[in-house]
DNA sequence: GTCTATATTCTGATAGAC
DNA sequence: GTCTATCAGAATATAGAC
């Protein structure tokens, strides 16, 4: 990459980061290109050099969110015995999903009028799950209905936090039961 | 009620169920005034005869949302028997919920920038808590957290269900054994 | 690559006639 | 209560100068 694709990519960068900002303080939708532009120190048809669409801007955050979580996934080290294990997996997701309700918005819930996102971002969250069918494969689970319901204990927990009492652990403390209860039933 | 009013009534319900269809079509803010004037056979400025602001709609269908789930709670029959009736409670509150995604949205997740429920919209969701606490008390589960458990357990069901298979039964068909999980580790 | 200027369309909301 | 007309501004997006 020379210098000019690479001066592109930081201010890329740049935007997509002033972007997640805008995000987390009023909402997915709650920003204009305006807004952006200017929080970036530009004006808003500049953001076209780098994004051909709004929906590529949130296209490229879905990616970023999925990337963010896989390199989580890849980084995070993972117990041998199974409910530290399961122990492991649930803080890791829950204090990544925690951190940024309306990146959890993004991911799992179909928020924005119209958007879809591309194949290209959709990839690693493909990736994601594959890497967790393994991880559960490792420790004997392996219908596919008991990763479902993992996820959706998990998801619940998270989503009840965000939504009830968002930078508390009401729901957060009850981890290590949610994993108990699961492990007793499933392991 | 005379009868100016009970018209007047009328065609505020009129409005709120077309904003409700607006919004199982376009999602919970890719609606306009102007649209949902239409929908119901007048201009948009007529709409403030019956609301003083659009987050006034978003209100109403807010209110009635936990309105519904209210009355659905009380028209609903609980066995005595602890496992029977926590299996009553997830099968009405899974197919309550998954028959209306973006109504889920609305009752459990900050999606629209800059709405928040008034009291008296958010007064019947209280309710709503109290019996379900009340139904759980009486089959000696009084631990708040056991609540929050559960609350957790099936909100995430419902929350998968809606975005990773909407319209099927994959998360559906877990509701039992989700039931037996939870009976097992709290009843 | 960034800008100004602008096209186009839409937004929620208001004024005032009927 | 409903309408037309309109406000005031926002939205995304484009054209073209520099």
């Amino acid at each position: 990459m020379d210098q000019r694709s690479e001066r592109h990519q930081a201010t890329r960068s740049e935007i997509l980061a002033t972007a997640w900002s805008l995000t987390n303080e009023k909402g997915l939708t709650g920003w204009s290109l305006r807004e952006l532009a200017a929080g970036v120190g530009m004006r808003a048809p500049s953001l076209y050099v780098y994004f051909p669409a709004k929906d590529h801007i949130y296209d490229a955050l879905f990616g970023e969110s999925y990337q963010q979580l896989l390199e989580l996934s890849l980084a995070t080290p993972l117990p041998d015995e199974p409910r530290d294990r399961l122990r492991a997996m649930a803080v890791m997701f829950f204090d990544f999903a925690a951190e940024n309700p309306a990146r959890l918005q993004l991911m799992f819930w179909r928020v924005i009028p119209g958007f879809e996102p591309s194949p290209d971002a959709y990839a690693p969250s493909l990736q994601v799950f594959g890497l967790g069918q393994k991880a559960f494969a490792e420790i004997g689970i392996t219908d596919p209905g008991s990763l479902d319901m993992w996820t959706a204990l998990l998801s619940g927990l998270i989503s009840q936090q965000a939504s009830n009492d968002p930078g508390g652990d009401r729901w957060r403390r009850l981890l290590d039961d949610a994993v108990d209860m699961f492990a007793k039933a499933y392991l």
